[in-house]
DNA sequence: CCACTACCGATAGTTACACTATCGACCATG
DNA sequence: CATGGTCGATAGTGTAACTATCGGTAGTGG
C-alpha cells in the first residue's frame, strides 16, 4: 500500500500522515527504495486509533504518542493500567500540601476499603476537583462523593472485566488505553442522558 | 477594589483580566471615572469560576463564555440542565445517518426506560464513542454498556439531588454548570482509583 | 500645583499546537 | 524517457490564549 492509498482508505491527508510520522505516532513503513515505502493494515489501524484518541478522546498529539508508547511496552498486566492512566492528561500531581480535597478523597477511599497507591493520577485529579468546588463555595460536592464512588466501582469492575476478555497482552494494553480514554467520554454521554431522565422524573410538570 | 488588587487576590494577571473582559467573560466593573473602575467580590468569584472551568474542566475560553451565559439566563429549571449540557463541549450532533452507535444507545435507553430527547447531547457523544470502538474493532465495549448505564443513573440521581439542595435559581444554574463540567473530571478521577483497586483484586500476585 | 504612579482602551506581539504547502531530488511505470 | 507519485526537509498557516507596549488620563503625596 502506497501513501496515497493509505491516505485514501484512512481518510487522513498525506500531509497529516507525514506529520504523524515525524511525530513518531506511526510505525516506520517498510522501505522498498529510498523514496518508496509500503504500508499495511497495521498502519490503517494505527491511524484510526490516533484519530479516535484525538477526535473523540480529545487528547493532544503529544499525549497520543506517550499513550501509544505505553500501550506497546510489554509490562506486567497489573502495571499496564497505571502506566496508561499516568500517560493520560488530567494526570496532574497532587498539590504540594495536603489540601481539603486530598483528605476528603483519602477518607472516602479508606471507608470503601480501596487500595490505591498515593501517586494514582486519579487521586490528584479528584482532589483538585474537590478543591475547586470548595473554592467556589459549592461544598455540596461532598454529598455526592459516596454515590460517585459507588458508581466508579461499578464502572471499574466492568472495565477490568472487558480487559480480561482480551486474547493477548497487546490487545489488553490497547483495551486499557482505549477504554480509559474513550470510556471517560462514553460515561459522560450516558451521564447526560441519565440526567435528563432524572430531571424529567423530578421536575416534570407534564408527565406523559 | 482596583484591578491590581483584583489581580492580586484572584491570582490572575492584569493582562489576563483585561483579556477576559474583552472576551466578555467578566461583568462590567463599576466605572468611577473614564480610566478607573471598581471591582468587587462578584468579580473575584467569577474569575475563580473561569479558572476552574478552564483549568480543571478543560473548557476553552469561548466555551466558558457560552456556559456562563446559559447559567445566567433565567430559564425554567427542567430546561437549565439541557441548556448547560448543550453549551458544553463534546456536545456533538448525531451522525447524519443512524449508525451502530446510535442504535446501541437507543436500545439501552429503551431497555432502561429512560426518557431522553433525541437531541440530548449525551446521545451523540455516547454514540460517537461506540462508533469509534467498533471502527477500532473493540466490540467488547458493548458488554460494558449496561453497567456503565447503571452507574450513570446513580451519578445522575446524586447530581439532581445536589442541585435540589440549592436555595436559589441562580445558585441552581451555577450548580448545574459546575457540576456538569467538573463532575466529569471528578468521576474520571474516582474511576481511575477504582480501577487500580479492582486491578489489584484481580491480578495481584502479592496481596497484602 | 506638579511629579509620579496606576489605570484606561487599543493594538500588536508571542507561544504553542496541529497541521498544510512547497521544494528539489529521486524513482517507477508506461 | 517523460510523467507523475514519493521522499525528507523546511517553511508557512490558522487558531487559541494570553502578554506586552503605548499614548493618554486620573488620583495622590509633597
Amino acid at each position: 500500500m502506497k501513501i496515497s492509498e493509505l491516505s485514501e482508505c484512512s481518510g487522513v491527508s498525506i500531509a497529516s500522515i507525514k506529520f504523524y510520522q515525524r511525530e513518531e505516532l506511526l510505525p516506520e513503513p517498510e522501505r522498498t527504495s529510498p523514496n518508496q515505502a509500503q504500508y499495511d493494515t497495521q498502519h490503517v489501524d494505527r491511524l484510526r486509533l490516533i484519530r479516535a484518541l484525538v477526535d473523540v478522546g480529545g487528547l493532544s498529539v503529544a499525549t497520543v504518542r506517550t499513550v501509544l508508547a505505553a500501550a506497546e511496552s510489554d509490562i506486567p498486566m497489573d502495571w499496564a493500567m497505571g502506566v496508561a492512566q499516568r500517560a493520560i492528561p488530567g494526570s496532574v500531581e497532587l498539590p504540594a500540601t495536603t489540601t481539603r480535597g486530598v483528605s476528603e478523597i483519602d477518607t472516602i477511599t479508606e471507608t470503601l476499603g480501596w487500595k490505591v497507591s498515593p501517586d494514582n493520577p486519579g487521586r490528584g485529579m479528584a482532589a483538585r476537583v474537590i478543591d475547586s468546588y470548595v473554592q467556589l463555595d459549592h461544598e455540596e460536592i461532598l454529598s455526592v462523593l459516596p454515590e460517585y464512588s459507588r458508581a466508579a466501582m461499578i464502572v471499574a469492575a466492568a472495565d477490568l472485566a472487558s480487559v480480561g476478555l482480551q486474547p493477548s497482552r497487546m490487545r489488553m494494553s490497547e483495551t486499557v488505553v482505549v477504554g480509559t480514554v474513550l470510556g471517560d467520554s462514553l460515561f459522560a454521554g450516558l451521564r447526560r442522558m441519565a440526567q435528563e431522565d432524572e430531571a424529567r422524573r423530578r421536575y416534570a410538570q407534564v408527565q406523559s
